[in-house]
DNA sequence: TTTTGTGAACTAGTTCACAGCT
DNA sequence: AGCTGTGAACTAGTTCACAAAA
């Protein structure tokens, strides 16, 4: 199953779910998350005025191997040319399309603690294409106040409102172990589709939501866990 | 290759290289990841006072394979009894062993922006096992001043030195990513044999030291990128 | 019985190697 | 000649299924 994107299609076909010519849903994560990292950096490529990169050009960047590169676009559509390698404009264009770049998506971030205020004003989501479009709490005296940079804090109890107003899709979810549950259902009916979790807690989510976990405390522990310990 | 941690040697053996009856190079990252998250349970099990769990058990907190728990386990002894199923504390006292939680791992955070300084006040990192050695930065600005904590922020001219003298190995990277790969060689020259980069650039490590990306807006982007589009 | 520990089977992800364009 | 696109081969990770032990 989920061979029918390696066809020798065009990337211009509109037969397939949604209006993009292929389903989401059958890319691997890995996939996906490479294709993010060829996006930027195409981005700096362009910005340095290079036209046009192969594939090994691309792969020798991070430490990849050329067919997976080749593999990886192959998912979508023919954007090379034989003989030649990619246009970095084309290129660029299609995963600009494919990831969805081409409109500002705004987040919402529940949890208003350290790290949530940190995120709110983390300038490398603005320049990512992301926005944020709130960031929300639980806790009256958190409620109304602003971070550093001036993102103002709202109560989470407007959360579906901005939702529904804002088109907001993204939530990052940034509160106590404890409350992660509570929160998560929250967003879950408020109509968030994609989560990202900081909180250590392993959430599962409705069939229809896209959920990632980033614990930093399980991250910490599996970098640690490679040390030769003396 | 690597299959020789899979045969049916005791936990206590101490003919591999460390001191610890196993190699980690030869564990995966995502069965390292795994005891992190059978360790958490296991501490909330004991303090829920039950002592005695079954790989079926722990799999349904998770949504797991018990068989993956088991094989998890396989790789550093038999910590099991068949027909009886796991005891939690002779469980958790291996786990706590093998992934060197029984003592507290000094972190030194390099970078005192709002991630840097949210991640020094973070709770999480001290509960889990961590305490924050130091936070450093090399803007003359900041060197001196403190986080809401009270973590003060140090010149990262002196990280060698307190690397050094309190024995740190694991690094924290939350500098621009224009500052990043030249933060990373600091750390490296320092002697860190672990890093965690949340710095939106691939950072490659010397041989002897273990480095994970956390991409925030990377992940941002492979989440959103399964929404399906109307 | 019951449940572990583990080869064997399976599935997913990566790399190779080459046909097919330019 | 050179590089893409892609089946085939390979490698890593997961799940199955069952013998071994309590």
């Amino acid at each position: 199953m989920s061979r029918q994107l390696q066809s020798r299609r065009a990337a211009t076909d509109r037969d397939l779910p949604g209006s993009m010519g292929f389903d989401p849903r059958s890319v691997s994560e890995f996939t996906a998350a490479r294709l993010s990292v060829y996006l930027r950096c195409l981005e700096a490529l362009e910005s340095q005025g290079i036209r046009h990169a192969t594939s090994q050009a691309l792969a020798r960047r991070f430490d990849l191997n050329p067919s997976q590169i080749r593999k990886d676009l192959a998912t979508f559509g023919e954007f090379g040319v034989r003989g030649v390698g990619y246009e970095v404009a084309v290129l660029k264009r299609h995963l600009t399309a494919i990831l969805g770049r081409d409109r500002i998506r705004p987040i919402a971030i529940v949890g208003a603690g350290h790290l949530g205020q940190a995120l709110a004003d983390y300038r490398g989501f603005r320049s990512g294409g992301f926005a944020i479009a709130g960031l929300f709490d639980d806790d009256p005296a958190k409620i109304g106040s602003a971070t550093r940079a001036g993102v103002r804090v709202r109560d989470v109890e407007s959360l579906p409102e901005a939702v529904d107003r804002e088109g907001i899709r993204i939530g990052v979810i940034t509160v106590p172990a404890a409350a992660a549950a509570e929160v998560a259902r929250r967003c879950f009916a408020a109509g968030l589709k994609a989560i990202l979790n900081f909180a250590p807690v392993r959430l599962h989510a409705p069939p229809d939501v896209r959920l990632k976990n980033v614990d930093l405390t399980i991250n910490l522990e599996t970098l640690s866990f490679y040390i030769p310990r003396e």
